[in-house]
Parts: structure tokens; C-alpha cells; sequence
DNA sequence: ACAATAGTTAAGTAATTACTTCAGTGTTTG
DNA sequence: CAAACACTGAAGTAATTACTTAACTATTGT
């Protein structure tokens, strides 16, 4: 379920704005009400809901509403497959650039 | 640099789409030419070279051209810039979470 | 009860995105 | 030299994005 390419979307997409970043930044330091989050954004309320919205949607945070105050978190194993498939990658290409240079010094030897 | 949140802007966008990632994940297997990197993508060569452009942009890949053909490989470094990104904010939050279960064991402590 | 607070929802808009097709530019190959 | 190849760039379009304002719904404090 991490690996669904439409999940790695939407989480991609949630982290490639600042104003969300700043978001999920402000909820690693622990959880906030959707006026906490907005208070150093340079913006409506209501475009922070926006933002909210689009964060819950990739799984990133969840959040639950208490009379009239909503709280917010981040919810740890999403931000998990991000990392992961990042992860992949780089061991991917470190592994290939491991043999080249295993081929590289067998050249060499080669070469006495 | 590697913090620099418009650089983050531009990688996590680059990497919010499948077609870019395919791209990525192409080249974590090694170089490739343009076409290499559009023949298992279902869309016109052109789209391809306008998603290379945007991966080139957020500094995940780079090309040179030889001839009339254009090899790509992958920039390891600017992948470590949103690997750093989540795991600074994975830090923030485990050791936050750490810190909870100290309080929460302390607690329980006292009720002793 | 009334006002203030906290958030939600809808509608509108300007900018950006992800394509398309088509018309090129150089580079090899026969 | 001519055709095939590997891109490249411009222009157009439909969908999506990141906001805005304004009107509204609950909840809480006086």
C-alpha cells in the first residue's frame, strides 16, 4: 500500500509546497489546531483548510475535531513511504556504482 | 542549498508525478538516452523531454549530448536534499515521541 | 441571549501543469 | 547526397492548483 504510485503522488505533491511543509513541520514539533497552523502562514484561513485538506488526503495527517477546535497530527508511517521509495533509489544506483567500481578495479589488476 | 525550500519545491514536484519517477527509478538502473527513457511511457517523445526538463530544473538528473544523442543519469547528491528534508522532520517527531514516553513512564512511576 | 471564536463551504480567478501536434535542427547511415 | 534518426521548440488546450472573498454552522464565554 505504500507503493501505490497514486499515494507517492499525492504525497510528493503535499510536500512540493512550502506553506505545507511549514504545516507538517509545525505538527513534527507536536499536534496544533488548524488557527496554530495558519498563524505564521501568509494567508486566509481558508486556504490553510485547503492545505489541510490536501495533506489529509495524502496520508501525511490526520486530525480530529473536539467542539469547535480541530487537532492535528502527523501521521508517522506515511511520511515512511516517501522515505522508502527514495530509499530505493539511492540504494539502486550505489549498489550499480559499487560494481562499476568493482569493474574498474578489476581493470586495473588486469591491466599488471 | 540542500534547504533551500524553493529546491525542495521543485524535487518534490519533480517527483510527484509517475512518469518523472519512472524516469528516476530508469536511471537509478543507469544512464539513459531520451528515447531509453520514454519508450516504456506511454506519451509522446516530446512530453518526455518537457518531464526531463522539469527533472533537470529540480536538479535530480543531468544530460549531456553527444552527437544527437542525449545521456541522462540521476544527481545522487540532490536526492539526499529530500531525504534530509524527511528525516529531520522524522527526528523532530520520534524524539518527541521519546520524550512522551519518558513523561508517560514517569507518571506511572509516581503512582507508586 | 448575544457576541466572539473556530472552522467550513462555495464560487470565482489567475497561474501552472501535462499533455498534444507540428514544424523544425543537427547527425549519422546507406 | 538523401533518408532516417534523435531530439528540440513553439503553440494550443483541458485540467488542476493556490489562492481570494463572502456567507454560513457550530461552540463557547459573558
Amino acid at each position: 500500500m505504500l507503493h501505490d504510485p497514486a499515494q507517492l503522488d499525492l504525497m510528493f505533491q503535499a510536500l512540493a509546497d512550502p506553506a505545507r511543509r511549514s504545516m507538517v513541520e509545525r505538527l513534527s514539533r507536536g499536534p496544533a489546531s488548524v488557527s496554530q497552523l495558519a498563524e505564521p502562514l501568509a494567508m486566509s484561513l481558508s486556504a490553510v483548510v485547503q492545505h489541510l485538506n490536501v495533506l489529509e488526503a495524502s496520508g501525511l495527517v490526520r486530525s480530529e475535531k473536539l467542539g469547535r477546535v480541530r487537532t492535528c497530527q502527523i501521521a508517522p508511517q506515511a511520511l515512511r513511504g516517501a522515505e522508502h521509495w527514495i530509499n530505493e533509489r539511492r540504494l539502486t544506483w550505489e549498489r550499480r556504482l559499487d560494481r562499476l567500481g568493482d569493474f574498474l578495479a578489476e581493470t586495473k589488476d588486469s591491466e599488471n
